[in-house]
RNA sequence: GCCGCCGUAGCUCAGGGGUAGAGCGCACCAUUGGUAAUGGCGAGGUCGGAGGUUCGAUUCCUCCCGGCGGCACCA
């Protein structure tokens, strides 16, 4: 007895195939099934079903994300059977479904080019014509481990070896070629389609692990058909328009060059909204009960040996010999350096908490290849504080903080926010004991603030747990932003105290927190968030006034008076080009409204308002466009 | 750091063993115009750097630097 899922039912005598069932409801659902699932699990369509299920059949039209998985999983299978056809000399590993497509890793002396990927792509059409048919058997684990041994698949062979013994080995077949996998699969190869592309050639380590040796892979992508392939090329070069490199140089925000690789070097435009940031950011965390503080770039060894990250961090800091034979470190991070603010003096319990935070300019040593824009430099500034408090007031502290996170992040335009609780990593300091103690405030104070979280286990600090904030953006992506971290131990390292209510020496907690990150970063993110057109608080230039002849020159001269008075950021435009003209570089330049101003609004007293990706102006009176847009350009901290 | 690709004008890119080209931008001239490109004219390049092969290298080879995409890394 079969369940479909419309409910209706049908009566099978013996086990049956799904291919059987679908050919059974009809023959158009015979030809277009891919695979099926039996009670929820998706399964070949050659596989037989023995007992009492429900079933549901695949086919392009189900549900997208297993449709995907099964077209890409096949693509890779395809795409390394045309490469082992034709580069005989190569091994093949591993080849997974991913987000948007699949990838193979290889492994061959030779590279893979660019040329190499048509070359495979017109043979992967080939296997797709050919319309093999894909069987699975089930192998002994000794025979299957001989015949790749033989065959010359050394990490296939290997990789049966790590399997548990109870797993069954699972063989999928393609015309010649034949490779390890668990499946499913569709049932030919023609299946497929020729809605795919490949990509991307790169390295890729051996089970991930950079010990190990270095792999090729392949990446490409795959879709149900032309027009959704065709979508996703498009999307992808709508993402690049908003890349904040390329943002970054069109609208004069910063640039980077060989002789600073990792550091930024700010515009004029760029450090305008970076200083918007700064000083919104300080407001609020003024209001928020922090003070600020400066520490220095350049502090001996010794400090950092004191603090662990001498032997934690080492490799990521830049360091300097003085002609006094000292070594000066260029700090990776303020923590040690506010502690030494903390202990100028005695300090009570009855001053804690005290929230010092600081514009903190810090550089790491990044590797090469992990630098990308704004994203990831070598020279950044956080947006750093540490609370010093004691043990009972984690959890309002805590609490406190998201508040002022998500506050924060809403006003920057970001409404999406997930939050992720890491515990304790291998490597770290301080005991089990404190660790459990720090986890358990971490989460009680966590569960207090009302967030839902998921769990990150192995990815705290390695002086406490931590709670990552992550935000998505406008076209979906997430980012790692905010953290909050208990710390237990530097306190103790760095010999911390305060005097209690009983006259004695207790070590204070420190919650080392973040909200934006870095400031560059977070630029970064901001740029692309927005893709270049930013809200009138941050955008660099605010309004553009434009004549539309030297006539109103005079005119345009004191509107731009007035607004720059009531300080807002402007550019006059008096050349003598036409309006069309003007209009279309403000607004490729992405400045949010655009000030007409001709012989008729002179006459009037008057302003033609055009806002960026709008087509429609209105005419307002100068003082009533004056106070609507102050309104606007507000900081969201002033309003 | 590793693998692959790339480096030619401010930007985007073409070219290719005989010292370079387009579009946009920029400068200048004309044009004073009503909401996303007015027309003309001109300047601008040690072809990323250093070696090598060659009569001759921007072009071919080697090394270095940097960029891009991944991988690894990301307190």
């Amino acid at each position: 007895m079969i369940t479909l899922p419309d409910g209706s039912k049908r009566n099978f005598s013996g086990p049956v195939t799904g291919f059987e069932i679908a050919a059974d409801i009809g023959p158009g659902l015979a030809k277009a099934a891919l695979a099926y699932k039996i009670d929820g699990s998706l399964t070949d369509l050659a596989a037989q079903v023995i007992k009492n299920a429900s079933i549901e059949i695949i086919t392009l039209k189900s549900d997208d994300d297993t449709v995907y998985d099964l077209l890409r999983h096949d693509a890779a299978h395809v795409m390394a059977e045309a490469v082992q056809e034709l580069y005989p000399d190569t091994q093949i590993t591993f080849g997974p479904a991913i987000e948007n497509g699949f990838y193979y890793d290889f492994v061959r002396d030779e590279p893979f080019n660019p040329d190499d990927l048509k070359k495979i792509e017109a043979r992967m059409k080939e296997i797709v014509e050919r319309n093999e048919t894909i069987t699975r058997d089930v192998w002994e684990r000794d025979k299957a481990i001989e015949f790749f041994e033989k065959s010359g698949e050394k990490y296939k062979a290997e990789h049966i070896q790590t399997l548990e013994s109870n797993v069954e080995i699972s063989v999928y077949r393609q015309g010649n070629w034949l490779d390890l996998c668990t499946g499913p699969h569709l049932p030919s190869t023609g299946k497929l389609g020729t809605a795919f592309k490949l990509m991307k050639v790169s390295g890729a380590y051996w089970r991930g692990d950079a010990r190990n040796q270095q792999l090729q892979r392949i990446y490409g992508t795959a879709w149900r058909n032309k027009k959704e392939l065709d979508f996703y090329i498009t999307q992808l070069e709508e993402a690049e328009k908003r890349d904040h490199r390329r943002l970054g140089r069109e609208m004069g925000l910063f640039h980077i060059q060989e002789e600073a690789v990792g550091s930024v070097f700010w515009h004029e435009k760029g450090w305008t909204l970076y200083r918007v940031c700064e000083e919104y950011m300080r407001n609020r965390l003024t209001k928020a009960g922090y003070f600020e503080v400066k520490t220095p770039q350049l502090v001996d060894r010794g400090l950092w040996e004191k603090s662990g990250h001498w032997e934690k961090f080492r490799e990521n800091m830049f360091t300097i010999n003085d002609d006094d034979d000292r070594v000066l470190a260029v700090k990776p991070m303020n923590c040690p350096c506010h502690v030494q603010i903390y202990k100028q003096g005695t300090t009570s319990y009855r001053d804690l908490p005290l929230r010092m935070a600081e514009f903190g300019s810090c550089h790491r040593y990044e590797p090469s290849g992990a630098l990308h824009g704004l994203m990831r430099v070598r020279a950044f500034t956080q947006d750093d504080a540490h609370i010093f408090c004691t043990e009972d007031q984690i959890v309002t502290e805590t609490k406190a903080f998201c508040d002022l996170l998500s506050s924060i992040y809403n006003d920057f335009g970001f409404k999406d926010v997930k939050v992720k609780f890491a515990d304790r990593p291998e490597v770290r300091a301080g005991d089990d004991a404190t660790w459990d103690r720090a986890e358990r405030a971490l989460i009680d104070a966590t569960d207090a603030a009302g967030l839902d979280y998921t769990h990150n286990p192995g990815e705290g600090a390695f002086y406490g747990p931590k709670l990552e904030f992550v935000l998505r953006d406008t076209i979906g992506r997430d980012w790692q932003c905010g953290t909050l971290q208990v710390d237990f131990v530097l306190p103790e390292r760095l010999d911390a105290s305060y005097i209690g209510e009983d006259g004695n020496k207790h070590r204070p907690v420190m919650l080392h927190r973040a909200i934006l990150g870095s400031f560059e970063r977070f630029l970064g993110i901001l740029i692309e968030h927005y893709a270049g057109r930013f809200p009138m608080w941050l955008a660099p230039v605010q309004i553009a006034i434009a004549t539309i002849t030297n006539d109103a020159d005079l005119y345009a001269e004191k509107v731009a008076n007035e607004f720059t008075k009531a300080g807002l950021r402007i550019v006059t435009d008096l050349r003598n080009v036409k309006i069309n003209y003007k209009v279309r570089e403000h607004s490729l330049d992405h400045i949010p409204v655009i000030l007409v101003v001709g012989r008729r609004e002179s006459d009037e007293n008057t302003v033609a308002l055009r806002r960026l990706g709008s087509k429609n102006q209105e005419v307002l009176a100068l003082d009533d466009a004056l106070s609507q847009l102050i309104e606007e350009a507000k900081r969201p901290d002033n309003k």
